[in-house]
DNA sequence: GCATTAATTGGTC
DNA sequence: GACCAATTAATGC
């Protein structure tokens, strides 16, 4: 069943956003409804790229792969945000792999119409290029986090960045995901989140109940990696 | 209910 | 701070 950016709910997507002038509209008609089932890998690490992916609506880690298979995700995306980004116009190949989390629906735009698009609308290709700036911002900032921050700091600032992104629904985060996506997230092992989560949980900055977790305290953990953040959130 | 998978804890290097 | 092993909790079938 095909969705429709006319009737899309997502304001902040760049493509609803800019593409429903005249010259936009054919081009929006071309792009592709994909229905994704829960931990349905669409984005295949290496495989040719095929154009670039707006979440409808869902939830989608996106990750590279390291030694010895070891998994680092890059990001999370959901309604309105664009996947795929890094491969367009840039590489043949994918360098990363996307994952859906929970049911979702997608967008694909191939390659061609992207590049018809682009070069007919200013507005759309001029906020891309501001999307890519703040994405090569917020890596750079990931970077220096990764160097100089503790464990237990990575762990608060990805449960943050998760808070910040998918907010909570009475009182846990939400959204679902394993002591192990979290460690993949924060540059780290599962057994050092469960670690770090427990611990959060004794000195009552967070709850727990089964997998699921909730902060309590948001402003005690902000505080705690405030001297980390010298420019913005990512 | 049983079997597989995930969370947790303790220990070693 | 990563890796391994053992136990316990959660989830799929």
């Amino acid at each position: 069943m095909k969705v429709h950016c006319q009737t899309c709910p997502n304001k902040n997507c760049l493509i609803k956003k800019n593409g429903l002038t005249l010259e936009g509209l054919p081009h929006v008609e071309k792009k592709h409804t994909i229905h994704c089932k829960k931990s349905q890998n669409f984005i295949i690490e290496g495989a040719p790229v095929h154009g670039l992916y707006f979440v409808y609506e869902g939830k989608i880690k996106v990750g590279k792969t390291g030694i010895n298979g070891r998994e680092q995700i890059v990001r999370f995306a959901q309604d309105g945000e664009i996947i795929g980004h890094r491969g367009f116009g840039a590489g043949e190949f994918y360098q990363i792999h996307a994952v859906a989390l929970e049911d979702s629906i997608l967008c694909n735009f191939s390659t061609e119409t992207m590049h018809e698009m682009l070069q007919t609308i200013p507005q759309l290709t001029y906020d891309l290029m501001l999307f890519y700036g703040e994405e090569l911002n917020k890596s750079e900032t990931k970077v220096r986090k990764f160097a100089q921050m503790t464990v237990r700091e990575k762990v608060i600032d990805a449960l943050l960045y998760i808070f910040r992104k998918f907010g909570q629904r009475e009182n846990f985060l939400d959204i679902q995901l394993s002591r192990k996506e979290i460690a993949d997230f924060a540059g780290t092992t599962d057994e050092q989140v469960i670690r770090v989560i427990s611990t959060l949980k004794k000195e009552g900055l967070l709850i727990t109940s089964g997998k699921k977790i909730g902060i309590h305290n948001v402003e005690l953990l902000k505080k705690e990696i405030a001297d980390h953040h010298f420019f913005l959130d990512s």
